[in-house]
DNA sequence: CGGTCTCTTTGATCGAGATCAATAAAGGCG
DNA sequence: CGCCTTTATTGATCTCGATCAAAGAGACCG
């Protein structure tokens, strides 16, 4: 009934409208849905984070194709005896909908990104999205310069924005020139202004965030 | 506990950020929820149609506007009740997570809209939207000639599309143009061809609509 | 160590949609 | 009815990001 499957960094964990007869929870690792139109336009519609959940009771085929963006490890349960479970224990649905309902909110955020953002707010916002997520899994401060590591390529930074990835690139070196950021290596960034990274966002001045 | 408030087209029925301590369901009419970008730039992240819920159970603050695009019935219910009878029915969650669900699905395919359409595709994609829910309400057939009326301004349009009104206005005539819709008045919109106009939106041949 | 991948950067040019501006149509209301 | 406001259309121009094209930078491997 609950199992464990590992997959290395670019494979594809299951395809659109395959049949999936499991539910999946992250253990660790990045993985990302996205949906692709018929003439290979593809669009980020989501990004998975150890503790995320995948796979909807009641539906039989995945509805987005999931792949591994780095190695990931899930732990999946078959469908039908975590329907059965899920009726039996009601703390489990409002489990759930809490996660459901923070997913809907993240995407509703980037649906603003997505239709109103510049290119340059687009990137910064990924970015701030990126370093905050690393300070909190290594519950490090966000205000001295914060560094991590860019789970991906350009290629999926461009399919998570809606942009191409010559844009991400031009915008990541303008950050750059700018000393916004600065680089090591192409994947590795560090970030010695926090809040002057924020500025470029487009968001309110803080969000809440520093109070 | 519960109660029925309306609102006229046009109406605020929350503001982001204000306190809000009722959840309610859409009764009749339809509103929307939108965020706006400190500059002015605004962006609908979704659509609430009769049946459908908003609030959030364990928020005290409304994340978006909501606003009233028709006129508007709503049925509210305290939120501290609500969240007390939450917890003594199971069924209640597994509903409402079934919903969330369902306009998490939605807002995913709104990702796609609007990081990969083309402004043709998108105003195609709303169109045939608003047609097939027009056609489901009132449960005729998607075949033959359509007619609708638009519930919304060139502007609430762009702003659900992620477009300036002058390109919603300009599609809507290129289309016009081209017969594939024709317009009686600004908002009463008949489509001679339903498939015709889906073939524009970019999606899939039929996305399994037509078996 | 050179060869061949894949990923990334950078340059040149193009074009879809934004922006700025003017006009037109449709209500609402005195 | 004519006046005013709101909503929509259309035109002219500009600009940001897409597209096309080439070169650079690692990583892996025989």
């Amino acid at each position: 009934m609950k199992y464990y499957r590992s997959f290395q960094a670019g494979q594809t964990v299951v395809w659109a409208g395959d049949r999936m007869d499991f539910v999946a929870s992250v253990v660790s690792g990045i993985a990302t849905l996205s949906q692709t139109m018929e003439d290979g336009r593809t669009q980020m519609v989501g990004m998975l984070l150890p503790s995320d959940f995948v796979g909807r009771p009641g539906r039989d085929f995945a509805a987005y194709d999931v792949t591994a963006t780095t190695d990931l490890v899930m732990c999946c349960f078959r469908k039908k005896p975590f329907e059965d479970l899920m009726h039996r224990t009601p703390h489990l649905a409002q489990r759930l909908l809490e996660m459901t309902l923070d997913e809907l909110d993240a995407a509703r955020e980037w649906m603003l990104l997505l239709g109103r953002k510049t290119a340059r707010e687009k990137i910064a916002s990924l970015l701030v999205i990126i370093a905050r997520r690393d300070a909190s899994l290594k519950s490090s401060k966000t205000d001295g310069p914060m560094a991590f590591e860019l789970p991906m390529t350009r290629e999926a930074m461009a399919d998570y924005l809606g942009l191409t990835l010559e844009t991400v690139s031009r915008q990541i070196s303008a950050l750059k020139r700018e000393k916004l950021i600065v680089l090591k290596g192409k994947r590795h960034i560090t970030v010695p202004d926090f809040r002057a990274l924020m500025l470029e966002t487009g968001d309110d001045s803080d969000g809440g965030f520093w109070d």
